[in-house]
DNA sequence: CCGATCCCTTGACGACTGTCAAGACTTTGC
DNA sequence: GCAAAGTCTTGACAGTCGTCAAGGGATCGG
């Protein structure tokens, strides 16, 4: 019989914790070869059990790939926690922000390629678009407390939406994801000098100091 | 035997013509399935011939798809031209240039749904990826004309590079278009308010009147 | 130590895929 | 009107896919 989550006697920690081994084999695997190319059969592979397991613990090959999309998120979003925690100068933070874009650009160029992916198949799938919906507000949430962080410590209001504020930086990490991917060797730091241009525009403009 | 392109005889013209009609009709299962679930047989089904017939005319799936990510580009890289060249004034240009882009999210979506999946494959697939960099640079000059245009209507120099302009507007222009497709019933007009918020940014600030 | 439950492997199924060869039908050149 | 070239259909191929059933060990409760 397929066990299901609820109906499980005392190792649920095992089972989700195959579960999540399962996700990251998955995730491995479709950050290398993308949505369209990734068959069940080549997740197992690059783990340690064999093609038919997958129907153990995922009812469905979908069931797998929006697991994962969950699975990666939670990894995500505190990304930039730390450079919002340590930041003291609007300077500083925007330097600590622009640097670990590129690093993660860089470093993370499978996993975001996927998110792109998969976010991009939500427009064909309906079944993606709930997980995808809701990673996409968790980044939004998370693009905005640097905003709001940096307006904050540039003592000005921000003058962007957090949709907005979301919508162009992710263009622009697209673009220099896209262009690091391609073998443009200043795609990343041509970023880096976008997002510093940037950030500033998504601030009230600063008052001239005439009045004091 | 399989005639290539310069090898025909006279009728160069009809096997354009084919290749194109095919291209039609692969354009628009891509757009209605994605990648991922497009197959040559059901491009066939939505055109007029057998799914043998993709064969004679193309040498592979992979060149029928780069053929119609350049067909495809032909039909997009005046769309913004006439609001351009109509246009007399900054504002004039800038509501033309939003209900433009407003209206090509809303009747176009198909299309443009697939045009960022192709353009996220081309990160897995490097095939893709000549075809794929050469659209993305014509859209990048298409979006460039807009704002130099928008700039000398203002009386105003650009601050932004091309590339950053049109990855920020792409940005928003994608989050848009997401929202329409997953039944965001605002997910437009709020593009439009966007583009009019960020457009004046990509000048330099104007200066304050004062001198005269 | 035995039976039951859990975990996993193996192998198979039907469906679908890209590709291509064989041939039929159509058009063209003479 | 015949032969050749061009065009398209049909059918098959080898392979892969998601899915699932049967069964083997492992583990655990008694």
């Amino acid at each position: 019989m397929v066990p299901t989550k609820e109906a499980r006697r005392a190792p649920a920690d095992k089972y989700d914790e195959r579960r999540n081994q399962l996700a990251e084999s998955a995730l491995q695997t479709l950050g290398e070869l993308g949505y369209a190319r990734t068959s069940l059969r080549e997740i197992a592979n690059n783990s340690a059990f064999s093609h038919g397991v997958v129907h153990y613990y995922f009812s469905d090959k979908l069931e797998l790939i929006i697991y994962c999309v969950r699975y990666y998120k939670a990894r995500c979003v505190t990304r930039y926690d730390a450079v919002v925690a340590e930041s003291t100068t609007p300077e500083e933070l925007l330097d600590a922000f622009a640097a670990k874009l590129v690093e993660t650009v860089q470093e993370e160029a499978a996993m975001h390629r996927l998110w792109y992916d998969l976010r991009t198949q939500s427009m064909f799938e309906e079944k993606l678009r709930e997980a995808v919906l809701m990673i996409d507000a968790t980044l939004e949430d998370m693009i905005w407390r640097i905003v709001t962080r940096y307006a904050e410590l540039s003592g000005r209001p921000t003058s962007m939406t957090p949709h907005a504020a979301y919508g162009v930086l992710d263009g622009l990490f697209q673009q220099a994801l896209l262009g690091h991917l391609t073998g443009s060797a200043d795609a990343v730091d041509a970023m880096a000098a976008q997002v510093h241009a940037l950030m500033p525009l998504m601030l009230a403009p600063a008052v001239d100091a005439a009045g004091g």
